[in-house]
DNA sequence: ATACCGACCTGTCAGC
DNA sequence: TGCTGACAGGTCGGTA
């Protein structure tokens, strides 16, 4: 489900409700697919910790952590927590009194009082801890320089809709940011990458920074079961140019958006605006 | 090396 | 009502 913008209102909500909170105990579910490190090493990275930071990493939410013993002198960083919430994970905090949403995979007692629970129906969400730091993949959208975005599509053939999706080269985008960002641009999902003209890249740059900004500031998109780490759903969805729109009229020209798919994932798109 | 495609999971919704 | 199939915000590993 989330994608840049989401996880981001997910972490900067996180950050000013559990930073310098400390982690009192930790229960994990029986389902093993959502656990990328091993229960042992959660459990003890996690137990006793301090929660220093919580960052956005791509896709990814970063906890740093803190060793229990030291003091703020001598506090350091000893493991790095990220979970990475799939298509349907979720992050909230909570009061213990309410009950245990169905396909809640861990649960975290906080000093304060609260509990931090990850729920994951379809499981594709992670956990792993990290004690020598944590390494993302690509580079961040909203950081990259246009002349290295641009160098990031030289010699790729594949479909720029695929390219813009892949993690290793730009981090945070998914389906529906790089549908709107597409359209935005006015280029067809199934633009050879390396064939995108200067212009075409200024525009992508442009558009995908504009769209993951406007999404951010609109606290991500909501469809179906998104909601932020207070249970806040997001609104940038009625912004979609595109994305869900199949058969309705594009917003600038009126024609009907058609729906395709392009390696495996639906793409949307207006015939006419987009060449 | 690169790129596509199915698999991984559960839930929901449209159509019959 | 109930069944079936398509589809869903993501990623991985195998194969071509």
């Amino acid at each position: 489900m989330p994608e840049l913008p989401e996880v981001e209102t997910i972490a900067r909500g996180l950050a000013t409700r559990v930073t310098g909170d400390v982690i009192e105990s930790v229960w994990l579910g029986s389902k093993p697919e959502p656990l990328k490190s091993s229960p042992e090493q959660i459990v003890r990275a996690l137990e006793g910790a301090r929660i220093a930071a919580v960052q956005r990493m791509g896709k990814h939410i970063v906890f740093r952590l803190e060793a229990p013993q030291a003091g703020p002198q001598s506090a350091r960083t000893h493991a790095h927590w990220t979970v990475h919430l799939g298509m349907t994970g979720s992050l909230r905090v909570c009061d213990p009194a309410v009950a245990l949403a169905p396909h809640t995979h861990a649960v975290l007692k906080l000093c304060s009082g609260r509990e931090l629970r990850f729920v994951d129906p379809r499981r594709f969400g992670r956990l792993s801890v990290h004690r020598d730091g944590f390494q993302a993949t690509g580079v961040e959208p909203l950081d990259i320089s246009f002349e290295r975005f641009a160098g990031l599509f030289r010699g790729r053939k594949t479909p720029i809709k695929s390219a813009l999706l892949n993690q290793k080269l730009l981090r945070g985008v998914g389906n529906i940011y790089a549908d709107e960002a597409l359209a935005r641009a006015r280029i067809r999902p199934r633009h050879r990458a390396a064939t995108l003209t200067y212009p075409e890249l200024r525009r992508l740059y442009a558009a995908l920074q504009k769209v993951l900004t406007l999404a951010i500031a609109a606290g991500g998109s909501s469809i179906s079961d998104y909601v932020d780490a207070d249970g806040e759903p997001g609104f940038f969805q009625i912004q979609h140019r595109v994305y869900g729109r199949e058969g309705k009229p594009c917003r600038r020209c009126g024609s009907a958006i058609k729906r395709v798919v392009i390696a495996g994932r639906s793409s949307h798109y207006c015939p006419r605006c987009q060449k």
